[in-house]
DNA sequence: ACCTCCACTCGATCGTCGTTCTACAACTAG
DNA sequence: CTAGTTGTAGAACGACGATCGAGTGGAGGT
C-alpha cells in the first residue's frame, strides 16, 4: 500500500554481528546478564532467530571468547624467546583484563582459531629456543597467565572492598595475611608489577633449565 | 494412635548436612546439575526449606568450595620453605582435582576459613623464609596452581577426545602444536609430571631471587 | 511475469530455574 | 496450657534456554 511502513531493509543478521554484539553486551553488563533474549533485543530481532545462526548459547560464549584472543598481538621473535614469551603473555593478560568476563570463561577448551594461533606461536617460540619439553614450558606460562587474570578480576570486581577490613579484624587469626597481604590494588600499578615479577620468577627458572640443558648433555 | 505412621523423627536440617550433600551432588553430577530443588530432594525436604539455612544458592557454592580446601593438608616446615610450598601446592591441586567442579568456581573470592588458613600458612612460610615480597611469591604460586587445575579439568572432562584428531587434521596450520602439544594425558602420569616440572621452574626462579636478595643487600 | 526454493525470521510454548510469600507444624519456655 | 521461636513447605512469580511450526523475503530459473 501507498503508506506502507517502509519495512526495515532486511539487513540480514550475520554471525559476526551476533558475536560483536555479544562482546559489547558482556563488556557492558557482565556474563550474568547475557541472555539470548537480551542479545536478540540489542540486535533488533527475536531471540529465537539467533538459533538459526548458532546452535546453543554456549556457541555464542565460545565465539565471544575467541574474539578476545584476536586482540592479542603476536610479538616479533628477533629479541629472543624470553622477550617473545614475555610479550605474548603480557598481551594475553591485557586482552583478558580488557574484557573481565572472559576470565570466568577460561574453563572451556580454547580451540578457536585465534586462541590456537597464539598457542601455536608460543609452542613454536619455545621449541625453536631448544626447550626439551616445550609442552611443560608453554603449560606453565599459560597457567600462570590464566591464574593471574582470574585472581585479579575476582578481587577487583567481586570484592565489595571490605576484604581489607575483614582481614584486619581477624588479624589474630591471620597475622601474615593482615600484614603483607591481599591489599592488592595498593599502588596504582600494584597488579601489573606483581604480575611481571611473578612472570620473571617463572622465566628465570625456565632460562636456568634451558641453559643447563644446553651445556649439560652437550 | 497405636499405628501412627511414625512420622519421620524430625532430624533437623543443618548447614553441615546441606554442604556435605551439596559436595556429594557436585561430585556425582557436576556443577551444572546442582539445583536447589535437586539438592533439597536428596535431603528429603522441600527446596524452599534450604533458604532458611542459606541466603542464596551462591552461599551453598561458597561453602562447598571452602569444604574442598579443608581437605588440603598443611605440611610441616622442618624441611624448609621450598618443600613446604611445594607440598602445600601439590595438596591444593590434589584436592581441587578430586572435586573437578571446584576448578570452575575459582573465580570467586576465597574467603572461607579453610582457604584463608591455607593462604595464611603460605604467607607465613614465605615471609619467614625472608622473601622481600611474600605477596608476589604467594601470588605466583597460587596463580600457577589455579591455572593448572583449570586447564587439566577443562581438557579432561570438556574435551570429547577429538582434540588430538582435530589438531592433527590441521597440522598445516598448527605444526608445532600437532607435534609437541596438547595430547596431554599421554603417559599415565603426564599431567602430574608436567605440573611438577612447571612448579619447579617457578620455585627455581623464586629461590634464585631469594638468594640474590640474601647476599645482595647484606 | 510467474513460480519455486531456500535462507532466514518470529510468536507461542515447554520445562526448569532461583527466589519470595505466606501459612503451617513442631519444639521450648513460662 | 499457652506464647513464641525455630524450622518446614506449597503455591506462585518472573526469567531463562531451547524447540516447533508457520511464516516471509528475495534470488534464480523458465
Amino acid at each position: 500500500m501507498w503508506s506502507r511502513p517502509a519495512k526495515a531493509p532486511r539487513q540480514t543478521l550475520t554471525l559476526d554481528r551476533i558475536v560483536a554484539e555479544a562482546v559489547a553486551l558482556l563488556d557492558e553488563e557482565g556474563v550474568g546478564r547475557l541472555t539470548m533474549r537480551r542479545l536478540a533485543e540489542r540486535l533488533d530481532t527475536g531471540s529465537t532467530t539467533l538459533y538459526w545462526h548458532v546452535k546453543t548459547k554456549d556457541d555464542v560464549l565460545d565465539l565471544a571468547l575467541d574474539a578476545v584472543f584476536h586482540e592479542v598481538p603476536l610479538p616479533g621473535r628477533e629479541a629472543g624467546w624470553r622477550a617473545a614469551a614475555r610479550d605474548l603473555m603480557s598481551g594475553w593478560r591485557a586482552a583478558l583484563l580488557r574484557h573481565p568476563w572472559s576470565a570466568t570463561m577460561l574453563d572451556r577448551p580454547l580451540m578457536g582459531p585465534n586462541a590456537l594461533e597464539r598457542t601455536e606461536f608460543l609452542y613454536e617460540t619455545l621449541a625453536g629456543a631448544g626447550f626439551p619439553a616445550p609442552k611443560t614450558a608453554a603449560y606453565s606460562l599459560a597457567n600462570y597467565v590464566m591464574g593471574s587474570v582470574i585472581m585479579q578480576v575476582t578481587w577487583q570486581q567481586r570484592d565489595p572492598g571490605g576484604t581489607g577490613a575483614f582481614l584486619r579484624e581477624r588479624a589474630d587469626l591471620y597475622p601474615s595475611l593482615a600484614e603483607h597481604g591481599l591489599d592488592f590494588p595498593g599502588g596504582r600499578t600494584g597488579w601489573d608489577t606483581t604480575f611481571t615479577e611473578g612472570l620473571a620468577f617463572l622465566l628465570d627458572g625456565m632460562e636456568q633449565a634451558e641453559q643447563a640443558h644446553r651445556t649439560g648433555p652437550g
